[in-house]
DNA sequence: CTTGGAGTGTCAACAAGGCTGACGTATTGT
DNA sequence: ACAATACGTCAGCCTTGTTGACACTCCAAG
């Protein structure tokens, strides 16, 4: 660590040092894109009365329709007071339905109305655009190796969120 | 689109489609990764006073020492009220110098003290140190592809910066 | 059937960290 | 001399996170 140098794995036949300045460019790629992978979604947000979370809200709600609360807040992370104030609002503007649990009637389940459905293709368009385009540039070796890095990078609770709504989708 | 599907360029022997679930993946992967991504450091930030955006001020005045407010101002895109009142408290705690300009006496010139040199480093450690283990784990060819994703996903502004500071530090 | 606890909603208060607008003060360059 | 630049600061606003407290509904266990 002194030196700025750690051992690592072993690549075919090459050793791979991972020095603190390579380590720390990763740290930057990782500020820096992550500003342009929410820049698209931001912008046309801003021209409504909305926010990112409202973004988080409806893409994980979108993606998995019938979720209730609770499922969502693990997801999101935030304390279900933050949640509750974006989702009210979402619900005031007609673009999500609450509705009450068959078997456990307790649970609210969430689900997009057809202007949630499409505010969210407008948004998840916008951010796929970017994506897509990054994509294309690095190539698919890239992608895979962009993918196995975010993967081993994320808490082990995230990576299992992760993973189920991975599998969900396929 | 509304197939769900876009063409995508040619590698090697095999066409790549990039359906809009493997997009979606990827926005996912983003956003999770993101969170553990800045986990560490804010464990340890929320023990003082500072925020996310005090440990961004800090690394990027390590990493350019004798920066500029302007140029600090251009690299973290917030405005100089918000980006002063961060700075405003470190240098009334210690962590960081300003000194005013020698050959442009209206800048200032912005340097880790001692204190705020330590600080960075237990932040960076605690960075890198996660950063580290994702490598490991994903391999050398992985990373490589993740950097050229995240390279790709950035605004061509910010990533003039990225690579200038790149540049700088190797 | 009562009661504890889980799931949910909501109110209040607060903080961080963005933003805009306006203004003041050096300093520099034209 | 004057305009522009670099910086600092005050005031006020917004979003989005936090705690704490409380009420309601409903399920399940005693």
């Amino acid at each position: 660590m002194a030196d700025g140098r750690s051992t690592s794995s072993v690549s075919g036949e090459s050793l791979l040092f991972l020095t603190d300045e390579q380590l720390r460019q990763g740290i930057e790629a990782m500020f820096f894109a992550y500003r342009g992978f929410t820049a698209d979604p931001d912008r046309i947000l801003d021209d409504m009365a909305y926010g990112r979370a409202h973004h988080r809200a409806i893409h994980f709600i979108n993606r998995a329709p019938g979720t209730t609360v609770n499922n969502l807040l693990a997801i999101l992370g935030v304390t279900k007071q933050s949640l509750n104030r974006v989702l009210r609002t979402l619900i005031a503007d007609g673009l999500v339905e609450s509705r009450v649990g068959r078997n456990d009637k307790r649970e609210r389940h969430l689900h997009l109305t057809d202007a949630g459905k499409a505010l969210e293709q407008t948004l998840s368009d916008a951010q796929r655009t970017r994506m897509r385009a990054a994509y294309r540039t690095a190539g698919p070796e890239a992608v895979s190796g962009f993918r196995t890095v975010l993967e081993a990078m994320m808490d082990q609770e995230m990576r299992t969120s992760y993973i189920r709504l991975k599998e969900t989708g396929a």
